[in-house]
DNA sequence: AGCACGCCGACT
DNA sequence: GTCGGCGTGCTC
């Protein structure tokens, strides 16, 4: 039934399933607009000649401003009365028939955004693409089409539905059972002999199926992926971790729920979407930035439809509808390509809490998404995320307990081997690279891409700064020194220590790394694989791959070995979560050894590389968190920036006093140019609240914001058009970079 | 962003 | 008493 005969029950259209106005006079509509002041819903009346044709979530041009000038929006909600004082202005005109905007992705728009002190419409944004009219034609023939030939037999749009709805009743109490229950639906759905369910194994009674049927009835999950790679049926290889959340997806899929898998980057997105397919799912919904318009809004228009998907994407596919959503699974979560770069910067991890806690209680029209249970989430990763940990150590979250198998690790430190560089690594290190090259690949990580990433004077040996920007000069390609922050070339360049004109090649990047292992490893096959020519997949055959942290190939069978170089370096970098990313980057290129490959830590010391070299990550940010906790820093708190003129950023920090749990660092000047090139004059303050405070924080911050936009048209008035107000308030949630300087 | 409204100064 | 400039705030 349900599950995967979806397409057998005649799936009421979006238009049939969402409210209409039933008589109601007045629809509440969110317009789309930056500006904060309008982030509210405006009350318009319903025009006799469109009660018809209006639904909840539909696109609608109203008149705004003057009768005559028309902005768009989304219905929210119809009621039989306004609040407004005025007289209300009609609806104008519909966009289309389809209502894109469910009334689940409201909310979640709007807890998202109240959270973040931005704008519902900016997660909107995110959440809806493009309208494309030839997509969507075309879905709506194909779709009229289905339910042509499915109809027939009088059963009504709800026939299959409601029946899922009964079963699904006490879903979010109960525990193994209801699981149990509806996995021996699925054999019953096979036998609709639908196209694409025929393969599909129906996986009971394996652990992915048990966490499956835990997350649809809302359980919250950490989980630490075994490392290896696994072969598919189709003999392709990925990451043992795709191979089992495609297992769980495909598992909540035939419970009936959709499910959506949020991942970092594109190469993640293709091994799920391989291994989906080798298990026998073709019809996976992609999200994914480099798609085209057309791309994302025809699978935008298939994921509206009443029945579960897998939806797969990177970080805004956890704003995309789904049909009783059964779990939100974000794989990696520690990457920062899961923080959005667009305001209100909400990371994909944030969303997608909000969203698996946020429970349908409006009314339900037909067997719309509110009367479902609340969606599972699991975070699953080779390396937890500091903030993971502390959902786990409050109890929001549960860790799985079995534990992961992971890859063997040496710890080559300087004790074992004393400065005995015969080249790039020191010779034990050496040794591992050309055992393993004698039966397959070798994965080398190093720290820096390009050539060298540090130029020094060649006289006095200071380091060489940009004339133009004083950043850093170092040698992105062999002999060509230019700055790391503007890029400019250093042609003429003169020491300012000693007026010497050459600089030398300090460090080693990943070319240079090349370089030098051409010649260590005379015979051997070099393959560089950095941010900017990145190698997705190499075969099993003998190869020596240097990759930057993040570009690591995957290799056929796995890598003999895997070595780890430039920990120090790493360790180094002047962020506070230095050591979290180190432990990420080093699980994620151990999981990429072969089963009885070896991981060889082949420098550095201290704690985190003991905790590496030891597997005791989860010790290790267990007392990283506490460390944070005692210097109320994220993410044992939050933290937000407040920036813009001195008098602006006054007046918002204003509205905190009196708060508790809540205190500000700051303001303080922010230097003016640097790589967003700021104005002068402007401050910068971090307040860092309670995570019970956050919702107040907001509130209040968000407030002053509306009021200096309010403000704002006087002031900026006389100014330059077209430029914003540089001393305009700005507010930063949760930013993971404000204390790394 | 653009438009209306109101407060205040200047002028027939 | 009234006209109009400009600063402020609202937009259903």
């Amino acid at each position: 039934m349900r599950a995967c005969s979806g397409s057998a029950v005649s799936p009421a259209s979006a238009f049939e399933r969402a409210e209409a106005p039933n008589g109601r006079p007045v629809a509440r509509v969110l317009l789309d607009s930056a500006l904060p002041q309008l982030d509210h819903l405006f009350d318009y009346a319903v025009p006799d000649e469109l009660a018809e044709v209006l639904r909840v979530g539909q696109r609608v041009r109203v008149p705004f401003r003057s009768k005559d000038r028309k902005n768009f929006g989304y219905i929210v909600e119809f009621a039989e009365r306004s609040e407004f004082s005025g007289s209300l202005a009609p609806i104008a005109d519909t966009v289309g028939t389809v209502p894109m905007l469910t009334p689940e992705i409201w909310r979640l728009a709007r807890a998202v955004s109240d959270r973040a002190g931005g704008s519902a419409g900016d997660i909107l944004r995110l959440a809806i693409p493009t309208r494309q009219v030839r997509v969507e034609k075309q879905h709506l023939a194909a779709s009229a089409a289905d339910a042509e030939a499915v109809r027939p037999a009088g059963a009504g749009p709800e026939g299959g539905g409601s029946a899922g709805e009964g079963s699904e009743g006490g879903g979010s109490a109960g525990e193994g059972s209801e699981g149990e229950g509806s996995a021996g639906d699925v054999s019953e759905g096979d036998a609709t002999g639908l196209p694409g369910t025929g393969g599909l194994e129906a996986p009971a009674g394996t652990p992915e199926a048990a966490i499956a049927a835990e997350l649809v009835t809302g359980a919250r999950l950490a989980h630490l992926a075994s490392h290896g790679p696994e072969r598919l049926e189709t003999g392709e290889w990925v990451g043992g971790w795709a191979a089992q959340l495609a297992k769980i997806a495909l598992a909540v899929f035939e419970l009936g729920r959709s499910a959506i898998l949020v991942v970092p980057d594109y190469r993640d997105l293709d091994q799920l979407r391989d291994a989906l397919a080798a298990l026998g799912h073709e019809e996976t919904i992609r999200v994914d930035s480099r798609q085209s318009n057309a791309e994302r809004y025809a699978g935008f228009l298939r994921a509206l439809d009443a029945e579960p998907r897998i939806i797969l994407g990177n970080r805004s596919a956890v704003y995309a509808p789904a049909h009783r959503l059964g779990a939100i699974i974000v794989w990696d979560d520690g990457d920062p390509l899961l923080a959005e770069p667009l305001a209100p910067y909400v990371h994909a991890r944030d969303a997608a809490l909000v969203r698996a806690s946020l429970r349908g209680e409006a009314p339900l029209v037909d067997e719309g998404d509110e009367g479902a249970p609340r969606p599972g989430l699991l975070f699953a990763s080779h390396a937890r995320s500091a903030e993971v940990q502390r959902l786990v150590e409050i109890g929001y979250v549960r860790s799985q307990l079995n534990p992961p198998r992971r890859t063997r690790v040496i710890h080559a430190d300087s004790s074992m081997t004393p400065d005995a560089f015969a080249g790039r690594v020191p010779e034990y290190a050496a040794r591992t690279i050309r055992e393993g090259l004698r039966s397959g690949p070798v994965l080398v990580q190093v720290a820096t891409p390009g050539y060298a990433p540090v130029a020094v004077c060649v006289e006095c040996g200071d380091l060489a700064r940009c004339a133009a920007c004083a950043g850093p000069i170092g040698f992105r390609v062999v002999g060509r020194a230019s700055c790391r922050w503007c890029g400019e070339y250093a042609a003429d360049w003169r020491c300012p220590t000693c007026d010497g004109r050459r600089m030398e090649e300090r460090g080693m990047g990943s070319a240079r790394t090349v370089e030098q292992f051409e010649r260590q490893f005379e015979g051997a096959r070099v393959i560089l694989s950095d941010g900017e020519h990145p190698r997705e997949r190499i075969d099993a055959r003998p190869a020596l791959v240097v990759a930057t942290r993040g570009a690591e190939p995957l290799a056929a069978g796995g890598y003999r070995a895997v070595v780890l170089l430039d920990a120090e370096r790493l360790l180094g970098l002047e962020s506070l979560r230095a050591g979290e990313d180190c432990l990420r980057w080093w699980e994620n290129a151990a999981a990429l050894a072969a089963p009885d490959g070896r991981c060889l830590m082949a420098s550095g010391g201290g704690p985190v590389v003991q905790a590496f070299v030891l597997g005791q990550t989860e010790q290790w940010l267990r007392g990283e968190l506490r460390d944070r906790q005692a210097l109320r820093y994220p993410p044992a708190v939050r933290v937000a920036s407040v920036s813009g003129g001195p008098a602006e950023v006054e007046r918002a920090l204003a509205q905190l006093d009196g708060l508790s749990g809540v205190d500000r660092l700051g303001p303080t000047p922010i230097p003016p140019g640097g790589p967003a090139n700021t104005p002068r004059g402007l401050v910068r303050a971090i307040v860092r609240f309670d995570y019970a405070r956050g919702d107040e924080v907001a509130r209040r911050l968000r407030g002053a914001l509306v009021a200096d936009a309010a403000g704002s048209s006087a002031r900026s008035r006389g100014r330059q058009p077209g430029r914003a107000r540089p001393e305009a308030l700005r507010l930063r949630f949760d930013d993971r970079g404000v204390f790394d300087g």
